[in-house]
DNA sequence: CCGAGATCGATAGTCATTCTCATTTTTGGA
DNA sequence: TCCAAAAATGAGAATGACTATCGATCTCGG
């Protein structure tokens, strides 16, 4: 089906993933692949439209129904703003930690990443938070929202 | 319509958000002074079909429409999460500025405050992200995912 | 090479949210 | 106070992102 991947995916992160995969008993299929190619060459959360534009071999049903897949199994995340569609990135472990700027004109998101110290602080005081709160931490989101350059 | 209210809106609030309001060219009618009641009572983010079980003589169409008026007057919030529903909140301006927990087992979103030193921190390292990328910040949201006490 | 089981993809649902429009309420002028 | 124009309401229809269905296709172990 792939004659012409969009971002080839390097050994490493291929294992990742199979692995990843198979520990919720699912395979690495060359649908799946796809998608991975996709987000890896968008390098920005991309919704299913934009997926799909960008590789158009990808069905719809099968794109929703795999992405589904790949979020179950942890290797992207699905992330949700006030507009249309939802999008999706490769998962934080796969990259790195990073938050969102969210145009409020356009929709679009783009990542940034906070200094060391900046993200550390931020990190104890909602260890604090949580502690006193009897919350189990599983994440933190952190969003801009705003206008993006291209808006203005 | 509104006999008894789920509770009273001090007058203060009351002119800041006929005042909104009447910004958007729209008024502070018993439905949606119902709707702000309902919210206020509730004490934090409420989906719809909360809202309109909190106070039923509300109808759901009109719940709709007028919490989209309410916020684009900016009186109300929309928070969208992974759960079905949105969920709605005062405004911060109104309120206070806070951050959400959000149980990703049950869907429910609670409020909390960051100390006053973090928050500047944050404030800081953010402005400096925002000054780099040409993005115009209109706002930032910090939410802990995770799984609350009850949940556990 | 074969067959069981997983995956695919076209299409038909589902359901939160939005739209429509006839009725009711509100407002400002006479 | 009365009236008409404008705004708001609410019941129901429509929209559209997303999910479920199911026969066809692919995959892997034997």
């Amino acid at each position: 089906m792939s004659i012409e991947p969009l971002a080839t995916i390097e050994t490493e992160l291929d294992e990742q993933i199979t692995d990843l995969l198979r520990r919720s008993d699912q395979r690495f299929t060359k649908g799946r692949r796809a998608l991975v190619e996709a987000l890896l060459a968008g390098g920005q959360p991309m919704t299913i439209p934009q997926v799909l534009e960008a590789d158009t071999r990808l069905a719809q049903s099968s794109a929703y129904r795999n992405l589904v897949v790949l979020e179950a199994a942890g290797v992207v995340t699905r992330i949700v703003t006030n507009d249309d569609f939802a999008r999706y990135e490769l998962a934080e472990h796969l990259t790195h930690h990073h938050h969102h700027l969210i145009c409020s004109s356009c929709g679009d998101v783009t990542d940034f990443a906070l200094d060391d110290q900046a993200e550390d602080e931020l990190d104890e005081a909602l260890h604090k938070i949580a502690a006193a709160t009897g919350f189990t931490v599983e994440a933190h989101r952190l969003d801009l929202v705003g206008v993006c350059s291209d808006c203005d």
